[in-house]
DNA sequence: AAGTGTATCAAACGCGTGTTTGAAAGTAAA
DNA sequence: TTTACTTTCAAACACGCGTTTGATACACTT
């Protein structure tokens, strides 16, 4: 049986080799700049073993995709204060989003596809990005009911806090090309991402108290 | 000489065409989306006409380019409060990168190709961003300044500020198709807008003073 | 009226893309 | 070993892209 087990995951090998570096050149290139030639050269396959293995590009993209372990964040720190899980959720996040060594991928590739609707958009916003504004918009709401201001804050309001937060944390990822220039000697290693984290926590809590306040 | 003015006018007509075509297409579909095809079919002109007119749809991009606008929202109010201009520039540069009927959609091209580097986007970061992140650099600092806190606050927070303040107003392009679909009722009007850049200008203005006095 | 340079046009070119194909190699069961 | 099925492979296909071409129409000069 030894053999049936080789030859099993001999297929699979190749299917996970080429799940990686797909994972690995959409993060880089994003979904329109990714070729299949590449991707299969990087997993050292066949130019037609995507469609074999996975039917189309899109469906390599889809199955690709994983959203635990950004769902895994927010469910993390559950008994914190909610200052202390969003700023545990924002370091994390960014980790994910700058740290070319984390193992997530996701949320690069994700993050690249923000802009570029793709037919995997509509199950990304399904399943990952909308469960996530749903998370940090409670966050702010208990951020704002703890900050004790008699402002009634609305749901647009709340909602706009959460594209704050988001905006800050992307726009480190979407203006890289921009930021490169601009700043030749920019790297993102593990401290200046904390460092940038611990910036866009501190700059929205304010923000927030600042509206419950007013 | 009428004949002559109209001949001459008459290629000059047809390049104003495929300039404006080239604008609204690039601020639609971005640069590698946008098709010479589409373009010329816009302008109403034969699909040779980009490379007979600007060498190359690169070409085009060059010529369609046009950062006055932007320069101009920055010298404008110069006697103003820094919080004043602060919040003029944040209110007239979220309607130039959200109003379709906005005549500029110089920042709307440039915004999308932020992400995705193109041979034009060296001279864009030069000539448009560059100084764009001077400006609003300084204005922090004066707001910083203002704010009468006595901690000093370093080059690279007052830059994570600029950040801050540009991640939040791109949020809303940048992600538009991801918040079209969550938010079915999506549109951005006028007062929309206008609401949009009070709160960025509001959460900012938080965000910044508690730099200045933590 | 003939000549000259410019602008437009339909058609095609060269290239890269995702995908398909049919044969070859490999693997498991009979 | 033979048979049936799965996986790999080089090659080609169909398509869309930016671009080029050579003919044609046009306006102006001589």
């Amino acid at each position: 049986m030894r053999e049936t087990a080789e030859a099993k995951t001999a297929s699979e090998l190749t299917r996970a080799r080429l799940l990686d570096a797909a994972r690995e050149v959409f993060s880089q290139r994003g979904f329109q700049g990714a070729t299949v030639r590449e991707i299969c050269r990087r997993a050292e396959a066949n130019g037609a073993a995507v469609n074999y293995h996975f039917g189309s590009k899109d469906g390599l993209l889809a199955e690709a995709l994983n959203f635990a372990p950004l769902a895994a964040l927010q469910k993390a720190n559950a008994n914190e204060s909610p200052r202390t899980r969003l700023r545990l959720f924002i370091r994390d996040f960014m980790l994910m989003l700058l740290d070319e060594n984390n193992p997530s991928s996701q949320c690069r590739i994700m993050a690249r596809e923000l802009a570029d609707p793709t037919p995997a958009l509509d199950k990304i916003v399904r399943e990952a990005i909308a469960p996530l504004h749903e998370f940090l918009g409670l966050l702010v709401r208990e951020i704002l009911d703890d900050s004790g201001g008699g402002k009634k804050v609305g749901a647009a309001e709340q909602r706009r806090c959460v594209y704050s937060i988001l905006g800050q944390c992307l726009f480190y990822r979407h203006s890289h090309p921009v930021l490169q220039r601009l700043h030749h000697k920019l790297r993102y290693d593990h401290e200046e991402i904390v460092a940038i984290a611990e910036h866009i926590v501190e700059f929205s809590l304010a923000g927030i108290k600042h509206l419950s306040k007013k």
